[in-house]
RNA sequence: GCUCCCUUCGUCUAUCGGUUAGGACGCCAGGUUUUCAACCUGGAAAGAGGGGUUCGAUUCCCCUAGGGAGUACCA
């Protein structure tokens, strides 16, 4: 490892919300810079005016902050540094590693289907390359790269290896448009020379832009980032990623109840590995990460994996952040917070409750008996269990309750010995009670409510059930 | 078409020339239980195919097949 201090970005470009995929990318990026004490940097990749928007760039913000990855500074605009993007262009110019090419587009295109149809190469070749300036005529133009024409180019990339491309196959890409706008490839590498980026963590899709990259890089003699292509993410079923299955944005995670320390965790451990290691936080993670750990193969999403992770995390949650965590889940399916009062009713039941659910709507509904206010309407199954025969049953155990000390071992004892005298089996009791303190056929163990409900409002919900 | 990348249980992965190929999710069986879940025990389950190199290949090389990406005056 170098020692100078890391910065990596994430360049998402604002035509849709944050998905999946620049998600995980996101965190690689994150993980990397923030587990060394570096910076990571956002940078909006918003050239294409038509197809951006601020909307879009808000979504990834959001989508970013709910996943818990921070920047360093302000998100940038790529757009706004068009005027240095040109520069650089004609600094190439002058250097003579770029040159004025007067062919049209549709002179290109006619040249490009020529070959095509006698089965040449389809790489445009400049008859303006070595043309003086003194023989240029006076029209529109664009600026294209002087690629080298023999030998070969490799980029060292931290995942892939070496790869290499001979020079014959890389054509004199355009750098500025015949509008003296800047073209994307352009654009990423002045801007991540200019960021100081030293670790360039994106996904393989761009792993082909690498080669025509470097030549930038080489042709301004600026020192090459670290590369790290990862792979792509693809649905459960193999295939690439699309919104039937699973390209959705990190919100409708959210909306399905993954927490964002779930998220991190599983998006970690898809394509990167530490060993064995599969349940760890985000501060192991921040210490394990590394380049040399992630896979090279394309990972599918696999929900139920993610819904396991998910719930390790559930488990290990603090009452504070949980607490966060369900606002956020009921903003994204769009019901409203908690108002304070249940807000702290959940945040001391979580505490004294030892639970984990798959996702947080799961545990909502553990925690519907001190959510949900009494008295409660009783479903099909809950009404079964509370019969009349059931209800004398727990009138009768109300009593033994009241002089009962608080406490678990001495509840559920009370409970017990109860059961026995009346020949029943504990089972048949723990139904009936069950009901009458959640109003619901499920919930989480009777003494756990008991112990959260305490004492008067346990007897308050006893007797009113008592008919 | 051309260029480049990828390929271990169903899925995510470990292994960095010598292992009974390990773990996790899921699945199956049994157990536990106070509902749901969880939990415990056990089980089935993998090196795409073919050639090399080597005393020895999942591991290194080549070919094939199958996936994927790029091939724009898109990003």
């Amino acid at each position: 490892m170098t020692d100078a201090p890391v910065v990596t970005r994430f360049a998402p470009s604002p035509t849709g919300y944050l998905h999946i995929g620049g998600a995980r990318t996101a965190l690689f990026n994150w993980l990397y810079a923030r587990g060394r004490g570096g910076k990571f940097l956002l940078r909006i990749e918003d050239t294409d005016r038509a197809r951006s928007t601020p909307e879009a760039t808000q979504a990834i913000l959001d989508g970013l902050t709910w996943l818990g990855l921070d920047w360093d500074g302000d998100a940038v605009s790529q757009f706004e540094s068009a005027e240095r993007h040109a520069e650089v262009a004609r600094e190439m110019l002058a250097a003579g590693t770029a040159y004025k090419c007067f062919s049209t587009q549709e002179e290109i295109e006619a040249f490009r289907e020529a070959a095509r149809a006698e089965g040449r190469s389809t790489l445009f070749r400049s008859p303006w390359r070595d043309v003086a300036d003194a023989d240029h005529p006076d029209g529109p133009y664009v600026i294209r790269i002087k690629a080298p024409q023999t030998g070969a180019i490799t980029i060292k990339d931290a995942v892939q290896g070496d790869v290499t491309w001979k020079a014959d196959t890389l054509d004199d890409m355009v750098l500025l448009r015949s509008d003296g706008s800047p073209v994307y490839m352009l654009a990423v590498v002045v801007d991540d020379h200019d960021m100081g980026v030293t670790h360039v963590i994106r996904g393989d899709d761009h792993l082909a832009n690498a080669a025509r990259q470097s030549m930038i890089y080489t042709a301004m003699g600026w020192d090459l980032p670290v590369f790290a292509h990862i792979p792509l993410i693809h649905g459960p079923d193999g295939k690439k990623l699309s919104k039937r299955h699973g390209a959705l944005g990190v919100m409708e995670y959210a909306a399905m109840g993954y927490t964002p320390a779930g998220m991190r965790n599983y998006l970690a451990r898809l394509g990167w590995s530490h060993g064995d290691d599969e349940v760890f936080t985000t501060e192991k993670a921040l210490e394990w990460f590394d380049l040399g750990g992630i896979g090279k193969a394309p990972a599918r999403l696999d929900f139920k994996k993610m819904e396991n992770i998910n719930r390790h995390h559930i488990g290990m949650s603090d009452s504070e952040t949980m607490l966060r965590d369900v606002q956020n889940y009921l903003a994204a399916i769009g019901e409203s917070p908690l108002p304070d009062d249940k807000a702290t009713a959940f945040v001391q039941a979580f505490g004294q409750m030892d639970v984990a659910d798959k996702t947080v709507g799961d545990l909502l509904g553990k925690f519907a008996f001190v959510l949900d206010e009494p008295p409660f309407t009783l479903d099909e199954k809950a009404e079964k269990l509370l019969d009349p025969v059931s209800r004398g049953i727990l009138t009768q155990l109300t009593p033994h309750l009241q002089t009962a000390s608080w406490n678990r071992e001495e509840l559920e004892q009370t409970v017990t010995k109860f059961a026995e005298a009346q020949e029943l089996k504990f089972g048949k009791l723990a139904g009936p009670l069950r009901v009458a303190l959640s109003g619901r056929a499920v919930s989480p163990s009777v003494f756990d409510m008991m112990m959260v409900l305490g004492r008067d409002e346990t007897l308050a919900r006893l007797v009113a059930v008592d008919s």
